[in-house]
DNA sequence: CAATCGCTGTCATATTATGCCAAATCTGAA
DNA sequence: TTCAGATTTGGCATAATATGACAGCGATTG
């Protein structure tokens, strides 16, 4: 659904925030070949077109103490009345869940959570996520080496 | 495996910085309570620590043509000789592939897939993907609705 | 108590952000 | 091709910010 047509300097600009969210605007128009003037400009559209969502800093998970990161499956009874929308609050409402999906096949939900090591997941996994509403189903996949997180999106490889 | 002491402070920055990583140097000095020369200070003191591992835009996938998510579980044969090496570089220059994890459980690896739609992924699964080395197996999950996506980590529950 | 260490706030200066406006470029029609 | 209208750019002036030097404050130690 794009509304908004992104011609090639957009395109660097978003490459270049991706790489590097606190480039000083005068950085980013050098690195785009624009004036700084017209470079901010462009970049306030695409704020305020929902192109850029945010910016955010990234880090470092171990050296934070946070050092397991779990996948998990969940499966939800059929989807019908009040649990999957308590199924979603209650998910929204735990900070150790960093991203959520609804997904197709085995599981229902995949959620990854972070957490400080197993015995924390231990007390997550018995304490809260095994009674979130019309929970059937738990399978954890602890990761166990990070190749890539994070990645850029991949632009050079937009459609049209 | 913390290397630094991380005071209340040095949390707040980090948790603000999750939040928007273009906040100022004043703004950011402003919300943790300090002079902006200590915050500077203290922010260039946690990036060298590489606890802030960078600062990233996020960007709307979908506003950008990037409409599909897909979990992809993949097993490869046991590990041994050059397989998986071979399996991680392959995985590494590969664009639309913006998470990879070695992960437990059913599958050996856990990728996550950003692409324009099913026609684009239908090509990535067979020109590339089955085409891995060592692969054996690949289960493709595709991400139906996005609950929770880069949440910011649980600073607020740290250990110690 | 005195010396030291770590951290803070203040201040001056270099850089940057931001909005305005004229110039340049692009687009479509005659 | 030429021209008018619309869009975008670059330059400039000003306000805001980043940055480094430096002195003061507070805690710790001997």
């Amino acid at each position: 659904m794009p509304n908004l047509k992104l011609d090639a300097i957009d395109r660097k600009i978003l490459a270049a925030l991706q790489r590097n969210a606190r480039l000083t605007n005068v950085e980013l128009a050098d690195e785009v070949g624009l004036s700084p003037s017209p470079c901010l400009r462009r970049v306030r559209i695409l704020e305020e077109a929902g192109v850029i969502g945010g910016y955010h800093a990234s880090l470092n998970r171990s050296e934070l103490g946070l050092g397991l990161t779990v996948f998990v499956g969940i499966k939800v009874e059929r989807h019908h009345g009040a649990a999957p929308d308590a199924f979603r609050d209650a998910v929204r409402d735990m900070p150790e869940v960093i991203a959520c999906h609804l997904v197709s096949g085995e599981a229902d939900f995949l959620l990854q959570i972070v957490v400080a090591d197993l015995a924390a997941y231990e007390k997550l996994l018995l304490g809260t996520l095994l009674n979130l509403p019309g929970v059937t189903d738990i399978r954890s996949n602890f990761a166990i080496r990070t190749l890539k997180e994070t990645a850029p999106l991949p632009l050079g490889h937009l459609p049209q």
